[in-house]
DNA sequence: GTCTATAAGATGATAGAC
DNA sequence: GTCTATCATCTTATAGAC
């Protein structure tokens, strides 16, 4: 309950922009009762973005179990992004922790890169295998577009939330899909 | 002075990272001096937002008033952006405030949609023109191809800077810049 | 485990002397 | 115009009763 309340404080207003004060406010309980479980507020971001990255290698690993075409793991990576953006306009934690980065201390830090660098590893793997297959089409090499494509759905989203308009980030995504699949169909 | 340093603080630390009591102290002036400038916060952050645009628009017009080929310009258009982050690792205004965007004072909400609008706007006459001349490549709607652009400039900004690696943000550029031009060289 | 009480500091803001 | 002094409020955080 305060793990969720946070999160979703955290995504939409920032690390800066959440406090134990409204988390506790929201959920009915006194301040003194959330630092018992996370005594400093840095305990409480970096579980959660341990938390986050966990759940998000476990989508990870579900696509690649269940889908073999690169394009297809592709998309369903987008739906990733659509899905948090469509569940209360919240920005994708790893991007609102990135802009308040100069103010983070420095054990979060080193969560947000590391799952920066987690996905456009995964993202790598994959172009790097759809091009192969025939699949997707690009030039130059896989670490260029996985970063590209990265950058996309984080940019993409900030300029959606801000424009309050989800469709925004859907044509940002169609787009970006059609420039990479080799089947202009669909 | 005032409003140099407000910016530096706003780029880097977000309209929630910054505080008049920073700015005191960093050139040297007491709290009091900067209310009686800019009675309110939101009065300070509107002014520098309006200010950014309009300083925007200018390099726009002078985008095109020197630059002919469409690809070129859009070259010239990504060099704003590396200038930025050289620049201590500055985030675009844009983008920093839409991170705080549901913190943020109405006046300047507003503000910040409308320079999203206009770039996006400028973005989609070049890339419209672009593919009429034959200098630049890419299938479907120029304005959605706007949008991806953007996107990919303050998302690979927001990246790049958290890596700490600008080299990070030219290779998402280079990547998005081969990708819709048509000429490969260079 | 959850509460009350409280601390020490930061924040945006104002009144009034100089 | 810039300062001192002061404000009400919010912030993270702790000690100790229940």
């Amino acid at each position: 309950m305060i793990l969720n309340t946070a999160l979703s404080l955290i995504q939409s207003k920032g690390y800066n922009g959440f406090s134990y004060r409204t988390i506790a406010e929201r959920i009915g309980i006194k301040t003194a009762s959330i630092h018992y479980y996370f005594p400093r507020k840095s305990d409480l971001g970096k579980f959660l973005i341990v938390d986050y990255k966990s759940r998000f290698k476990d989508e990870l690993h579900h696509i690649d179990r269940d889908i073999d075409d690169a394009s297809m793991k592709l998309q369903q990576f987008t739906n990733l992004f659509i899905q948090t953006l469509a569940r209360g306009n919240r920005m994708c934690l790893c991007g609102m922790l990135a802009i308040d980065i100069v103010t983070l201390p420095p054990e979060i830090v080193e969560e947000v890169m590391g799952f920066i660098r987690d996905i456009e590893q995964w993202l790598t793997h994959v172009l790097t295998r759809g091009r192969e297959a025939g699949s997707l089409k690009f030039d130059g090499p896989p670490e260029d577009q996985a970063k590209v494509v990265f950058a996309v759905l984080e940019g993409g989203m900030m300029t959606a939330r801000i424009l309050n308009d989800s469709h925004h980030f859907e044509q940002v995504i169609r787009q970006l899909l059609a420039t990479l699949n080799t089947s202009t169909g669909r």
